[in-house]
DNA sequence: TTACATGCATAGACGGGCCATGCATGAGAT
DNA sequence: ATCTCATGCATGGCCCGTCTATGCATGTAA
C-alpha cells in the first residue's frame, strides 16, 4: 500500500462508513479493511487524529457507550458531515478522472 | 483541486508524461493539465522537486537544451523509471479499487 | 515599458500518516 | 494461574511531499 496516496482520502474513508450507520473507531478500522478487501489498514495514529479532526470540524458528532466492559466513543454523521462526505466524493471523483485522464485509462463515467 | 489526494501521484504523472517522449518541466505541467482538462496545476514547489527526486533515484535521466534562447533541462525515461511507473500503476489501481471498495462505487475491472 | 508566457530553481511553512508506546478489559489457551 | 491475543481509545514525535512566495532570465505583444 502506498500510504502517500492515502492523504486526503482517510476522512472521506471515515465519513462514508459512519454515513451507514453510528459506528466507533476499531469498527470503522475494521469495516474499511473489510471493504477494501484488505487494502487499507487504517492504523490508530491515523485514525483517531482523523476523528477527532472531524469531531472537532462538526462532521461527526460522538457519544461514549459502554459494551461489556469495553468503553466505546461511537461517532454518528452531521448533516454537515453529510454535505462534507458529498464534496469529497466529488473530488475523489474529479480526482481520479483526472490521473486516469493522464495516464489514458478508459473512463466508464 | 484537493491537493492533498495529490500526495504520491505526482511523480507517477510525471513518468507517464515522460514516458511517452523526452520533454522538459514546463512541458510536463502543460501535459499533465492538458490530459486531466484542467484538473491538475501542478506548481513549481511540486514540480522541480519532483523531478529532482524521480533523477537522483535513476528513474529519469536528464540532459540540457538550448531552444530559441532559452534553456531546457529535457528528462527522458530509464529502465527503471519504467518499471517504477508500471509499479505506480499497479498501486493507483489497487488504491482506487480499495476506495471505490469502500464507497460501494461499481468498478468495472 | 509594461505585461505576460516561457523556463528553471529554492526556502520555509504546513499538515497529516506512521511508528511506537501506553493503558485497560475479556476470552481462550497452556 | 499465567500468557497471549483481540478489543478499544489515545498521544508524541518523526517524516516527507505539496504549496506559497520569491528570484532570475529571455522573447513577444500591447
Amino acid at each position: 500500500m502506498d500510504s502517500r496516496l492515502l492523504w486526503g482520502a482517510v476522512e472521506m474513508l471515515i465519513l462514508e462508513v459512519v454515513s451507514h450507520a453510528p459506528t466507533y473507531g476499531y469498527e470503522i478500522a475494521q469495516s474499511v479493511a473489510l471493504h477494501s478487501q484488505g487494502y487499507f489498514d487504517l492504523k490508530e495514529g491515523s485514525l483517531y487524529p482523523a476523528l477527532h479532526r472531524l469531531e472537532q470540524q462538526k462532521l461527526l458528532e460522538s457519544f461514549w457507550q459502554e459494551v461489556e466492559g469495553r468503553r466505546r466513543k461511537y461517532y454518528r454523521l452531521s448533516s454537515a458531515g453529510q454535505a462534507a462526505l458529498n464534496e469529497k466524493r466529488s473530488a475523489w471523483q474529479a480526482f481520479a478522472r483526472g490521473v486516469n485522464g493522464v495516464l489514458g485509462a478508459q473512463m466508464t463515467q
